[in-house]
RNA sequence: CGCGGGGUAGAGCAGUUGGUAGCUCGUCGGGCUCAUAACCCGGAGGUCGUAGGUUCAAGUCCUGCCCCCGCAACCA
């Protein structure tokens, strides 16, 4: 039985994960079902990468270790294996890197290669910004100043270890540009343009600066930095340098890894030349994929434009994101992700065309045959001209699908599928079953064999949607009366492996409609809750920076102040009126904008703070003779108010100072 | 001259090795009624960013220019 190894990229647990990462699994789920499907033995990897600076500050920000951090993004509620396990991912192994197996193998990784003499001690010179206690290169300034907080920088050095990734650099060339190793083709220039003509440097290995990562076993102060760590996840999840695993041998050299664009620098660079250095085999293949954008520009974090993939698999089902994200990019090349096209996709393609056709199919074999065809219905001795079209079509479909699956392109693979149910949805007209129907006797036999190649279509059409959309197409299966030995790979190649007494039913609606203008409006809604969830618990105002002198402070009169009297102003929302007794003798009357946080009859009698010497303003038509004194912060973005209440044995007209 | 990608019908996109410009939505008209108000047929709408070049033939190859986007040590 043939191996395949195929791996996603392991993702960085800072945040959650957003539709880019999930557009990345569930390709890399598709190939390795479809792979299954014609019979391989497939390994299928993923993970996560949760070393790092950026996770220990994130950790600290929230005040838990790293390890704690990274745990509830990864095991957490709705966190990265949930996802995973929603979208349906078929993977064989799940590598953290921070799995004890695997530290220790980077220990051992590390060591091997520097005992190969391909990793030396230098210095790694840069610039440094004290505030952000960070390392910056001279490239990465922003004219010449710190890029995170634009402050000035200073000359630093930082001891650390070095590979020595020059002396590949010819043999990495060779592989770039002769070899099929990197796809698709257009990346190859980008690599050797930009990183290899101009002189490959060696690569910084080690870091001081932080210490959540593995640690140098021979240095201690170092620890390993992302290269050696992560990219060694291909192989340590498959044993190598540990006895946690023993697959090694049997699935390496991975046949293909799957990444995203900004990473295919460390795959088809770094990453072989880590592996010449220890004497391993190297990946067959490397395929770079585009990116989703959004609005034609990139979607992250600071832009506020993440799409959550659970919310729109909660919606629309796992089966219908996961065909729109395969159907509608050319998985080399970026893709315009919006929801009305996902919206329009499911739509068009799975209940229009799909889901209809097997509903029109189903609906009428039940009518007109009582739910079974007869005996011999495969058969007719003189095709139409449209029989034979639709039979070829859906006979040769599996040659087209496979050579476009073998060549990484899905979407062309899934138009080829298409393409067929269409002709299936026009075959139903060019015969009009409804007609042949009115004469049982003369047409009986002719309906039933145009019910056949409908169902035979069909189940052709299902048995290559496996990959993308595994739990429906059970369903399907089912509704056209296929059994298992119609459902394999060798049946899709096979025109009339259906059964020609199979029973279908007309049974659930598996890909309903989306009503565009309610969903949009849902979808908009979702998105508002999540980011009102994800806003700070609290914030406060930031504390005035500019001094103020004590005199002026004391120009202020603040009173304790007695409430007689509150109601509400008339026609204000906002508005209430207090008659307060401040000590004078005098009522004084002020008017304050908290309605919405007090009624008016709580307050009477509670002993609050007010500064009287503010000049008198008219406020909806009424006088207000100072101010009363609250407390203010905001909680998961909306402003919370409290008014500053006293002991009530304070008497009014007591000055605060 | 930093590197890469892109500019194709109103919108969003396909267009392998150069040989009649396609798809989805929208729009206009027709057909059908089995079906998830779905399905089928037809029409209108494009000087394929721009200026040159190679060729019998270029959206497709070459050169210049103009716009847009991304990357420049780890956000799929």
């Amino acid at each position: 039985m043939k191996k395949y190894y195929i791996t996603t990229p392991i993702y960085y647990p800072s945040d959650k994960l957003h539709i880019g990462h999930t557009y990345c699994t569930v390709a890399t789920d598709a190939i390795a079902r479809y792979k299954r499907l014609i019979g391989c033995d497939v390994m299928f990897l993923t993970g996560t990468d949760e070393h790092g600076q950026k996770i220990e500050d994130k950790a600290k920000e929230a005040g838990v270790t790293p390890q704690e951090f990274v745990d509830k993004i990864v095991c957490g509620p709705r966190g990265v294996l949930d996802l995973w396990k929603l979208m349906n991912i078929s993977n064989d192994r799940f590598i953290r890197t921070t799995d004890d197996y695997h530290v220790a193998a980077i220990q051992k990784i590390f060591k091997k290669l520097y005992d190969n003499g391909d990793i030396y001690k230098g210095k790694y010179v840069g610039k440094y910004c004290k505030p952000c206690e960070s390392f910056w290169t001279e490239s990465q300034l922003v004219d010449g100043k710190c890029p995170d907080c634009g402050r000035e920088v200073q000359d630093a050095e930082e001891e650390a270890y070095f590979f020595k990734l020059s002396k590949y650099a010819d043999r990495i060339q060779h592989l770039l540009e002769d070899t099929d190793f990197l796809e698709p083709r257009s990346r190859v220039n980008e690599m050797v343009n930009n990183f290899i003509k101009p002189g490959l440097e060696d690569l910084c290995v080690s870091r001081t600066s932080f210490t959540w990562g593995v640690p140098v076993d021979f240095d201690p102060g170092h620890v390993v930095y992302v290269w050696v760590d992560a990219l060694s996840n291909y192989i340590t999840a498959l044993g190598y340098c540990n006895d946690k695993y023993d697959d090694y041998e049997t699935f390496w050299p991975a046949d293909v890894h799957i990444v995203g664009k900004e990473i295919v620098r460390f795959h088809s660079i770094i990453w072989p030349a880590m592996l010449m250095s220890l004497g391993e085999p190297l990946p067959k293949k490397v395929f770079g994929h585009g990116w989703l954008l959004l609005d034609g520009g990139k979607m992250s974090k600071s832009k506020g434009n993440v799409v959550d993939p659970y919310i729109l698999a909660e919606m629309f089902g796992v089966d219908a994101l996961r065909f729109f994200l395969m159907r509608t990019f050319p998985f080399g090349s970026d893709g315009n992700f919006s929801n009305e096209l996902l919206i329009q996709t499911i739509n068009t393609d799975l209940a229009n065309d799909l889901g209809n056709l097997v509903s029109r199919t189903t609906a009428m074999v039940g009518k007109y045959f009582g739910g079974q065809l007869p005996a011999g219905c495969r058969d007719w001795d003189k095709p139409e001209p449209f029989d034979t079209e639709l039979k070829e079509m859906a006979a040769g479909l599996r040659e087209k699908y496979e050579a476009a699956m073998e060549s990484f392109a899905p979407h062309k693979a899934l138009d080829e599928v298409f393409k067929v149910i269409q002709r299936a949805n026009k075959y139903i007209d060019e015969n009009a079953p409804w007609a042949l129907a009115k004469d049982m006797e003369a047409n009986g036999k002719r309906l039933a064999h145009v019910m056949y190649n409908l169902l035979e279509t069909t189940r052709i059409c299902a048995v290559l949607l496996i990959p993308f959309m595994p739990d429906s197409m059970d369903k399907l299966f089912a509704q056209i009366g296929a059994d298992d030995s119609c459902r394999t790979w060798d049946s899709a190649g096979q025109w009339g492996s259906l059964s020609d007494t199979a029973a279908p039913t007309k049974g659930e609606n598996l890909f309903p409609r989306v009503d565009l203008e309610k969903a949009l409006q849902a979808l908009e809604e979702a998105a508002a809750a999540a980011k009102k969830a994800a806003l700070p618990d609290l914030e406060l105002e930031p504390q005035l920076e500019e001094k103020v002198d004590f005199d002026t402070f004391c120009k202020s009169d603040f009173r304790a102040v007695k409430v007689k009297a509150c109601e509400n102003v008339k026609k204000s929302n906002k508005l209430l009126k207090f008659t307060l007794d401040d000590g004078t003798g005098v009522d004084r009357q002020i008017l304050s904008g908290i309605a919405q946080f007090y009624k008016p009859e709580e307050l009477v009698g509670k002993t609050l703070m007010a500064i009287v010497n503010l000049p008198p303003r008219k406020m909806m038509g009424q006088e207000s003779c100072g101010m009363l004194i609250s407390a203010v912060h905001t909680e998961k973005g909306e402003e919370r108010l409290n008014l500053l209440m006293l002991d009530d044995k304070i008497p009014a007209g007591a000055k605060m100072c």
